[in-house]
DNA sequence: CCTACCGATCGGTAGG
DNA sequence: CCTACCGATCGGTAGG
């Protein structure tokens, strides 16, 4: 059948996203990767074209896959009118969602990305930053409407993303609480650092 | 004067962390860090015996800064008594003070310990977990004493770590917002993750 | 702190 | 997907 090539692939950027995570970009050779699927070094360039091609690829689907679920998320809230506790709760879940889906890649996207050149690099700087922003905006947003507490939302949003991007680095399939588990009480902790219930 | 060798060690650990924290340590060499001293790559041996050793002394000297600031900011708050929440909010900026010092050092400590081998990668390990016990038993015995919001202490202290160790990613002296501002907002997002006014 | 140099490994190409 | 191989660079040593 016509998925072998595409699944050949599929299995170089697998087996590459758990070696740039466990070890790093810079650490991790092409022939690293190539042991761990069973080929010559040399070989994998059947495949790919570069080594950095095999990063783009990981850390290009892990953004859109971010972006989506963010994007669903919102938009979801929207269609049933949400406050901004809602929202960031939705946010939040879509966000941990997609980093125990597949937490190889989302760490190699989180940690990995500076070891792109050029275009692509300033390219993915500029989506992390527009990822970012809807944090931002979502707490400025809230904080507006005053259904979140008044605080900077630039370091809100810094705070809340990076305690969200940590569970790549530890988070594994199988382990004491299950992703659902994490991500509620991920939201609840983000939700009650924007927000006090006085009264 | 014999002031001379130290300091000119200390300057290598500097220019090392600032090169390690930017571009990571498996992607910098040797020769990288002797250039920024106007050195020769193979002079940097006759101050350290090898690459590891610079690492080391980065992530040693760090790991002892986290600890004695902790160690500081918790007697300092067992000797007038203070609840978890006041002890979390110590905690946090004492931690966020350390990362604001010397933000290279942090960042290294923070992302490129893995790069240690052997004992010393294990000792590091053991640590920096020893390091995160420390919120968790705060954590867990504030919920005991009922003065934090109950969770689970694991998690609560995985993301308050990880939010907090972000700043040493962007943070740079001089910028819009002093290290106590930012002690401070992280402190208060700290304390109201954990907590809930309810009355 | 320098020059000269080492073996090992790197990402990648040629040519099947 | 393989073998044979490339130039470049790596961490580090010898010997001043």
């Amino acid at each position: 059948m016509t998925i072998e090539a595409p699944s050949r692939r599929r299995a170089i950027e697998d087996v590459a996203s758990a070696l740039f995570r466990e070890r790093g970009y810079a650490a991790t050779s092409v022939r690293d990767i190539a042991r761990a699927l069973d080929i010559q070094g040399p070989s994998l360039y059947a495949h790919v074209t570069s080594k950095e091609d095999v990063l783009w690829a990981i850390v290009d689907r892990a953004a859109s896959a971010f972006e989506e679920a963010a994007d669903r998320a919102l938009s979801a809230a929207e269609s049933v009118p949400t406050d901004a506790a809602g929202r960031l709760a939705a946010l939040v879940r879509a966000h941990v969602g997609v980093i125990a889906a597949d937490p190889e890649l989302a760490s190699v996207f989180v940690h990995e990305w500076r070891h792109l050149s050029g275009d692509r690099r300033a390219a993915i700087l500029a989506r992390r930053e527009a990822y970012e922003l809807r944090f931002r905006r979502l707490v400025a947003d809230g904080m507006a409407a005053g259904d979140l507490t008044s605080t900077d939302p630039a370091i809100a949003a810094a705070f809340l993303l990076t305690a969200l991007n940590g569970i790549a680095g530890w988070y594994r399939a199988g382990g004491r609480l299950s992703a659902d588990r994490i991500a509620d009480l991920y939201a609840d902790l983000a939700v009650r650092a924007m927000t006090e219930d006085h009264r």
